[in-house]
DNA sequence: GCACCCAACTGGTCCGACCAGTGGACTAGG
DNA sequence: CCTAGTCCACTGGTCGGACCAGTTGGGTGC
């Protein structure tokens, strides 16, 4: 039977999106990449042929959106960005900020995506790999005598290097994102909890547990003990409901 | 030891970055909700005390986040919106569209985020929504004979049931927003495909043993076969070398 | 050779104007 | 009375010109 025509609601183009659609298709066909200018934007008024109001939307866009940067002054004109998560990790923000995603929820997710990543990792480092993990850990045992800040940093390099190491860029970004919305909800509150070197000890002895659970090539265990890991040290910034639900998600 | 006071490098501050501020403040402290309606730009302009072209710029920055929709003609003003993935899912297209995101690393992802979710949907799940998972097998069957979209929408269907039972709204968007990407990039192939109902078969046969393991509670197998359905789905799509990569996920 | 100054740019903001649409009020017709 | 049609105030989209503060690089004076 032939299908009959697919009509698409016909909507108008405004200008300023003709010229953003023109420069990420610059993007994305390698003409234009990181590092590189974009001309001024009287220059932009010229080739495009619009207004500069038009222009300026085109580039307010495009900024919001993290592909260029302008800055007042510079002769060069607006600088092609490379890629950030900064970007990502505003809309995943905003996703939380709306309460459609809950603190729980999000420490949930860094529970289930933290422990795979732990999983495959163990099965892919190599040894040099995990010479790297050791040095983590000593780094973040230093930290903890600076302050939280410090220690949080040697966390965050611990996790990128799990990430790394699982051999999949999109977990890392993933775990990154979610990282800085959860600490960017609590983490003044971690910093001053009066038990806080307390904490940051435990926190320690299971990344130790983790990296000897990779070690011996365990990945389940390590999985589980990141996970615990992970509950332990936000549980208590979830409502007591809500922890019953993560408390789920440890086992394996 | 006291802390040396933490300057931050002053930097400017537009004036419609500060519009945007405010407009995403009140809808973050509930002032603003979905459906809302914006004053009109020229109205805008006698509230924040700026000029139009400063005010569109701001309206532009949040129209490109998704916060609001301005639309020519409407003497309600723009509207608030409510939260849509859209966003979230050009940030990651992007990613994936300036190679720093490879096709085997976007499978590769979703076989763990799947996995991951179908490992904890088979023990949060209740006897309800396991008929509901029985429903979406036999709506996925009844797809296979209409065409590649019916079935793709059904497959939809079953992974978002997969995330809603997960429990976890995150794992849900993380989901749709890595299938739509990778959907994006390949959908034409695979709906050319010579032997695509050879490929739904299988498909559909690898869902329903998913949907027995987890019937059993045996998460791992379920885990495990969804990761090998996923692989031999799109593993026709990436080099070989990245081949090796994803198989190596597969095992438990 | 060095530090200084200046002019030609840059982007940020403002103003006023015009246009093609939209939608509600108002009116003529039933 | 209700309906159908018209009309107009107002919307957003775009334009052009203008001014300002800041940056930059080259020329100038020491």
């Amino acid at each position: 039977m032939p299908k009959s025509p697919q009509f698409q609601p016909v909507q108008p183009v405004r200008a300023y999106q003709r010229i953003v659609e023109q420069v990420e298709e610059a993007l994305a066909r390698g003409e234009l990449t990181p590092g590189q200018r974009l001309p001024s934007e009287r220059e932009l008024v010229a080739q495009f042929a619009v207004s500069r109001s038009t222009v300026r939307e085109a580039l307010r866009v495009l900024e919001s959106n993290g592909v260029v940067r302008s800055r007042p002054g510079d002769p060069n004109g607006p600088e092609i960005l490379p890629f950030s998560q900064a970007a990502l990790s505003k809309q995943v923000a905003r996703l939380a900020r709306v309460d459609e995603v809950t603190l729980s929820e999000l420490i949930g997710f860094r529970m289930i995506m933290d422990g795979a990543a732990i999983q495959v990792a163990s099965r892919l480092r190599t040894p040099e790999e995990l010479d790297e993990l050791e040095a983590t850990l000593v780094a973040m045992r230093d930290a903890i005598d600076v302050d939280f800040d410090a220690f949080s940093q040697a966390d965050l390099a611990f996790h990128e290097l799990i990430a790394r190491i699982s051999r999949n860029s999109l977990i890392q970004t993933c775990n990154e994102v979610v990282r800085g919305v959860v600490l960017g909800l609590i983490s003044d509150k971690i910093a001053h909890a009066p038990n806080s070197r307390a904490l940051m000890l435990e926190s320690l002895h299971h990344h130790a547990e983790v990296v000897d659970a990779i070690r011996t090539g365990d990945g389940h265990a390590a999985a589980r003990i990141a996970r615990q890991n992970m509950f332990d040290y936000y549980a208590g910034y979830v409502p007591d409901a809500e922890q019953q639900t993560l408390l789920a998600l440890i086992e394996d």
